[in-house]
RNA sequence: GGCGACGUGGUGAAGUGGUUCAACACGGAGGUCUGCAAAACCUCUAUUCACCGGUUCGAAUCCGGUCGUCGCCUCCA
């Protein structure tokens, strides 16, 4: 049984889901005015190495990850593009999306846009006024009142009456009962969008979407909420407080919250210009799934710093793997099974496994894959393996990457040139025409092939970019 | 000013009271294998876990203090 460790709580306890056999799990998303960072990336794929995590080990996931299509930034970025808020959602949806497919995050279940959920925030908001946990200003605005709610500053270990009320505080439009209270809803403005409905005209507030879109699509009660760690105050905070005010129900069972990625010792953050975007890093040679290694590979919990070393290291570590992954694909040795094999795998699956049911300890459960990983190579140098037990130790490997997403792509078709290249090495081998070999060794290179020879002949792989440049 | 997390080798990082507890990865040195190369394998690379004091038969692991780093208190994954 995994065991995870609440936010709230600061208790590490057993996950049991609400239903049994199926976890129910909300994650904050992007919002879409522009590139999504790494730094966001980390923390969604924090999300999907549990996602993935739980499905192997058995279990059904709903994951619901929101797409925030309205706040100010977009307002400002459409305003400033000449577009609408619509158009330039829609853009960086689609950057983010074809991002994410590139870094092997799961598609979520359910992502619930926004604007598709003004009446479930409408319905949340009426429900607060009506209960008297909300009030309306003169401008048409709706804030949540913080003195309402007792148990407000929990999740942050915060107190309210402490909470230091900097220089900078409004410098807002909206005239609200104490300055810690927070819009539900916006009162129409020039030049903004809005909508017409029951609350009145205007547009949400950034934490009202994520409690309808978590209940509409969760129910009010709902497993494990995750995001970064930022986003415990006050984003998750307000959630709570006005998610439980207006269903009387406890909202998430365990609240999970990844430190951040680091970058030059710093958090990675759009506000500073501190980021860096996969786009880039792709585009600079670096391998998806050498960025998507260097992402996962620390605990959660612990701040990650990025830099060109840690994905190159990354890159270095994919490679060993992929190494394995193409001498086992080669592998033909004719001769009984190993009797002892089973046992093995069984053992390595169970202590991968058991790692990541350790509140997500993935540098145990990689620690037991490169384990396994020497093991298997000795063999494989030894000759003790069946062609048959090389298969199995891939259908293994291949399992256990169903978690980390790092493996290379079983299907990865040749083009008939490298084909034809890797044809005529093979046979200036077989005639020991070794200067014909090495140039086509050099071909293939430049074309991002390494060739490799060994007892079992040829084989290849594709070559990974350590480093940009 | 308030609150919190953290500080393990050249780098990242696991380990949170004791029989392989200093994993694993990257990097480095040497070696084996190989037509060459690559890959792989083998050996070595922290008598020590920020510092000081304490508890204990015994601590990287518990307690106190010091120093340092990062973060939250404001949009932020």
């Amino acid at each position: 049984m995994i065991r995870l460790q609440d936010t709230l709580t600061g208790e590490t306890r057993p996950l049991e889901p609400l239903e049994s056999g199926h976890v129910r799990i909300y994650s904050c998303g992007p919002t879409v005015y522009g590139p999504t960072h790494i730094g966001n990336f980390r923390s969604f794929l924090f999300a999907d190495l549990l996602v993935r995590h739980l499905r192997r080990s058995g279990l059904r996931v709903t994951w619901v990850m929101n797409i925030t299509d309205i706040d100010d930034k977009i307002i400002k970025g459409a305003a400033a593009a000449g577009t609408t808020i619509e158009a330039l959602a829609d853009r960086w949806l689609a950057v983010f999306l074809a991002d994410a497919a590139q870094v092997r995050m799961t598609r979520p279940d359910v992502l619930p846009r926004a604007t598709g959920h003004i009446n479930e925030m409408v319905a949340l908001i009426s429900t607060l006024l009506d209960r008297g946990y909300a009030y309306r200003t003169d401008d048409g605005s709706i804030f949540f009142r913080i003195a309402s709610w007792p148990a407000y500053g929990r999740l942050a270990r915060l107190d309210p009456d402490q909470l230091r009320v900097g220089e900078r505080v409004e410098s807002d439009e909206y005239a609200k009962d104490n300055v810690r209270d927070f819009a539900l809803w916006k009162g129409p403005k020039p030049g903004e969008p809005s909508w017409e409905t029951a609350v009145g005209a205007g547009r949400p507030g950034w934490h009202i979407e994520c409690s309808a879109m978590s209940m509409k699509h969760l129910g009010p009660s709902f497993d494990i909420h995750t995001g970064g760690v930022d986003l415990i105050f006050p984003h998750h905070e307000d959630e709570i407080a006005q998610s439980e005010a207006a269903t009387g129900l406890p909202f998430v069972r365990t609240w999970l919250h990844c430190a951040h990625l680091q970058m030059s010792g710093a958090k990675m953050a759009k506000s500073t210009g501190n980021i860096a975007r996969v786009g880039e890093i792709l585009d600079a040679g670096v391998s998806p799934r050498a960025l998507r290694y260097a992402l996962i590979a620390v605990h959660y919990r612990a701040a990650n710093n990025y830099s060109d070393e840690s994905v190159a290291a990354a890159a270095a570590a994919v490679d060993r793997l992929d190494a394995l992954v193409a001498a086992l694909d080669a592998y033909r040795e004719e001769r009984a099974d190993s009797p002892d094999l089973e046992a093995v795998l069984t053992t390595a699956d169970d202590a991968f496994g058991a790692a990541l049911d350790d509140d997500l300890n993935v540098s145990a459960a990689l620690a037991v894959v490169f384990d396994l990983l020497r093991v298997i190579n000795r063999r494989i140098d030894g000759r003790s393996l069946s062609t048959s037990d090389a298969e199995r130790v891939l259908q293994t490997l291949r399992s256990l990457d169903q978690v980390l997403g790092v493996l290379p792509d079983p299907s990865e078709d040749l083009d008939d040139e490298v084909r034809r290249l890797l044809e005529d090495r093979a046979a200036a081998r077989a005639r020991r025409d070794w200067s014909a070999s090495d140039r086509l060794r050099d071909e293939l290179a430049a074309r991002g092939i390494a060739v490799e020879d060994t007892r079992d002949g040829q084989r290849w792989r594709r070559q990974l970019e350590t480093t940009r440049g």
